[in-house]
DNA sequence: CGGAATCCGTAAGGATACTG
DNA sequence: CAGTATCCTTACGGATTCCG
């Protein structure tokens, strides 16, 4: 994978993990939104309208677990919970951008195979 | 995301779609075996020797519907197909060994993390 | 406000058996 | 060899309710 390295079928699943953990519904959109800046639960919340409060909090925590974003309480009245990248997230952005780059620049290529394979492709597919 | 531009919501949710497609459980590494060079069904199979056949040919339809990897049946007997990059699938090696070097690179920060996570963490958690 | 707990439907994914 | 078809179990994720 690296120029002048050799290929480790290992290393190969050790970033499918993490691009699984990552990967999974909600994550990036939550770590680009605190690449921007700083949120309470309740702005993220409205940033992205459609997720339930229940799969935030799951993203949140394991977010935090994995050490990319640090929670912060303030114990007032109603209580306020504050969110933000750690150094470690923050370095998360550059090869997200990077993969965004390339969704950004390549989705009109990505679309247009689909049609064409589901074009042509024989009969019903009741999967893929 | 990208310096200069302003961030829309809207992008973040396009990467995050094409991130779960890709960061499923078996793409990345297909991608990387194929970007080392072409293989046969069975090729693939032995080199990632936990995925199911029912896995593999889901994954390998899905990544030739994205227009990322070319099929290519021989009719001999007893039958070969081969699997190979496309220029599409090519240009997706950079971003991908982009957030392979992350991941490698910081493996023992998340690692760690977790384990102060869960050293610390109150009770019983059965998710996450 | 910021969760945690519970319930529940759907989809992902493995194992196995069969086929051209 | 390279799949397809089927079954079955688990995990994901939404909706709702309750709590400090």
């Amino acid at each position: 994978m690296l120029p002048g390295r050799t290929h480790v079928p290992h290393d190969c699943r050790v970033v499918a993990d993490v691009l699984t953990r990552i990967g999974d519904k909600w994550s990036v959109f939550v770590v680009m939104l605190l690449g921007e800046k700083d949120c309470r639960f309740s702005e993220l919340q409205r940033a992205a309208s459609s997720i339930s409060k229940r799969m935030l909090t799951l993203t949140l925590r394991r977010l935090e677990r994995d050490g990319l974003i640090e929670r912060t309480v303030f114990s007032t009245l109603p209580p306020s919970v504050h969110y933000a990248l750690t150094p470690l997230g923050r370095s998360l952005r550059g090869p997200i951008d990077m993969l965004g780059h390339w969704v950004v620049d390549h989705q009109k290529e990505i679309v247009a195979a689909r049609e064409r394979f589901d074009a042509h492709s024989p009969g019903r597919r009741h999967d893929l």
